[in-house]
DNA sequence: TATTGTTATACTCTATAACTATA
DNA sequence: TATAGTTATAGAGTATAACAATA
């Protein structure tokens, strides 16, 4: 076969990009956490968490919906007290989007159980398996896979 | 930090698992391939080619939807001459869901799209390293991540 | 003129619940 | 009675296009 590592690599993403795959470990993550968080807001906190108070615009990319939809997920975390809208002080047409202090902490507890629910499935793997997939896994994404 | 492993792959996964980057990769892949295929359709004629024919029924999880979901994109996919329903000889209630023959070349195609896409994104990455990537990526999704 | 956040509209897709036929 | 495929319905979520305010 040509290109066999190509094959099995490609194999392995479409089993990991189903859809299902997506909404049970979101489910799994958010379960307990409240109404506000699930998998339409899941990735608006994470994004913040990752780079600092954002704009909508400047968060809708990585949030993975336009601005529009940006607004209708941050005012469901808004309402459940987990993310604030400041004035920006350097533009006054726009809002900065800011975790508040319980944004912070559900943010930790959520790292902490993916953390962890990974680990645990990894359980079974030789000692330092794990370590020596997260580093090209990591530079896999890293290089923006599949990016326009 | 705790569990440091956990944390980097989990970051790596969040990425990984946008709903845009599923989007992304769907339309780049089925681009030019005829109307009929698209990010819905696509499982469903991935997932029969993976195991061969079978009914509505047997493939809802792997496509990701129920029976009613697969009934609606096996449809599309059998106006476009790539699927064709047979009647199930231990089963006078089921329909077999079959690859055509043009079914066939389109599912090779779409590999052969995918494969070359992740290769050409790891062509910077230093000899070796996709294969020994693509092993433990393949163990990771084998083990079923976050199965119920 | 362009861009901000927000809202209303039209559209798509889904699961649920029906239905008939068969196990 | 339960399960097959299919279809209609209701609900959720999106992008698009508007809007007023600011750049």
């Amino acid at each position: 076969m040509e290109n066999a590592v190509g094959h099995e690599i490609a194999e392995a993403l479409v089993v990991l990009l189903r859809r299902t795959t997506r909404t049970r470990l979101h489910k799994r993550l958010t379960e307990g956490l409240g109404e506000a968080l699930d998998e339409l807001t899941y990735p608006v906190l994470s994004a913040l968490a990752r780079t600092g108070p954002r704009s909508a615009a400047d968060l809708a990319p990585d949030a993975g919906v336009d601005r529009s939809g940006v607004t209708r997920r941050a005012s469901r975390l808004e309402v459940a007290g987990l993310v604030r809208r400041e004035p920006d002080p350097s533009d006054r047409r726009a809002h900065l989007l800011v975790l508040t202090d319980e944004g912070l902490a559900v943010v930790a507890e959520l790292r902490e159980r993916l953390a962890d629910q990974i680990m645990a499935g990894l359980a079974a793997w030789p000692p330092g398996e794990a370590e020596e997939f997260a580093r090209p896994l990591r530079r896999f994404t890293v290089d923006e896979p599949f990016a326009p």
